[in-house]
DNA sequence: TCGCTGACTAAGCGCTTGCTCAGCATGCTG
DNA sequence: CAGCATGCTGAGCAAGCGCTTAGTCAGCGA
């Protein structure tokens, strides 16, 4: 692990390079606080605290408790659609990308799993403009899955019988890898990608 | 849907019989909103005027909040299990034991999502003893997938490379159905079965 | 009729929550 | 040097939290 996963998401939110290092020692002791008791289980004094500052100082940077959650969630998810578009476009047929894409989301979800935990279980306590922005970003992200599965069965590489179905499964198996991944679990991030990435194309039906 | 989630739990609490009507109102608020809010964000108020009493009637049939989502929690697993082992130990060759643990698994998740909801996404608020009954219970049911697995590569029907992965995968693949399945989806949770144990068969190397 | 029990409520206690505000040190600018 | 913006703190407010308490009342066996 040479980064964490705050920083790999740090440099897509805008403005970051302005940003005062504060801010950026709050959001990270959010994430970190929110993927381990839950946003609503955590008081903005602990927060703060992680932070090495009072309670006072988070409303400097953050408007709210709230706008800390939307922050992280919206570039949470802006992230992995980038990653997501990038694995799809890239070259090879499509057995070739949706491995690569397999392979880099699970990646993701695995060693970016607090980020990840926040991002796909604390959709509920994201106010309601926030969360229509988020869940914009989530269907363009299983709208690519899905299109890649398409050009798939077109080119007679995958054999799908649903492919919304299917494209809910590739997802799902990444998602939920920020629930049950652990520093001590016995794969590496790499190692569980591979594997997921060959599960998943005898799934589809790709001659392996 | 002939029957409510909490229906399908309330047979396998202990004593149920003899538990006053109230009891179960507590129980069914209590999922409900633990599902929908988190536990956190959950009042006992909301439990109590959901259940049609006063908050500190709620005292009287559970000692607590925590240990409503105790029972909650306890209670989803044990009927995981049984769902599991059931399946599991059943008729046919280890291809077909699969497919049928699959599907009822699924449908189980896509069923009863809201208990499903508190049961994979509220561990973290459970307390420490109700915590390590309901740890146990989940090493039960992962090792269970696990030696089903293993025995359709002893027969030769599946070809996996790396077993606890891929059992990793089917059980990731039915409790993230909890998290997105919803009753406008477009398929009944018996079609997602079948899908699921289709696309399941095929990623384990199984010959369809 | 009686005392007793179990299910319940109205009121509220002690505490924590998200958030605010007056004030303070620091460092930049004219 | 004064003037001011910036980043922050200590103290604390109003609201809401989990849970308790004192008391009500219907039902029941003797």
């Amino acid at each position: 692990m040479t980064s964490t996963p705050i920083a790999d998401l740090w440099p897509t939110l805008p403005g970051a390079d302005t940003r005062p290092e504060a801010a950026y020692r709050l959001l990270q002791a959010a994430v970190e606080s929110f993927a381990e008791r839950g946003f609503h289980a955590t008081t903005t004094r602990d927060i703060a605290t992680a932070a090495g500052m009072s309670p006072a100082a988070l409303y400097i940077h953050y408007q709210s408790k709230a706008a800390l959650l939307a922050e992280i969630s919206q570039a949470g998810h802006a992230a992995t659609l980038t990653l997501v578009r990038g694995a799809a476009a890239g070259e090879g047929g499509p057995a070739e990308r949706m491995r690569r894409l397999v392979e880099q989301f699970t990646v993701w979800h695995a060693r970016a799993r607090t980020v990840g935990r926040v991002v796909n279980y604390e959709l509920h306590a994201l106010p309601e403009d926030a969360y229509a922005v988020v869940a914009a970003l989530r269907l363009d992200i299983e709208r690519e899955v899905s299109e890649l599965i398409e050009a798939g069965v077109a080119a007679g590489d995958f054999q799908v019988s649903e492919v919304r179905t299917a494209a809910r499964a590739v997802t799902s198996l990444g998602i939920d890898v920020s629930r049950w991944y652990t520093e001590r679990s016995s794969e590496t991030p790499e190692e569980l990608g591979r594997r997921y990435g060959e599960l998943v194309l005898r799934m589809l039906g790709a001659r392996v």
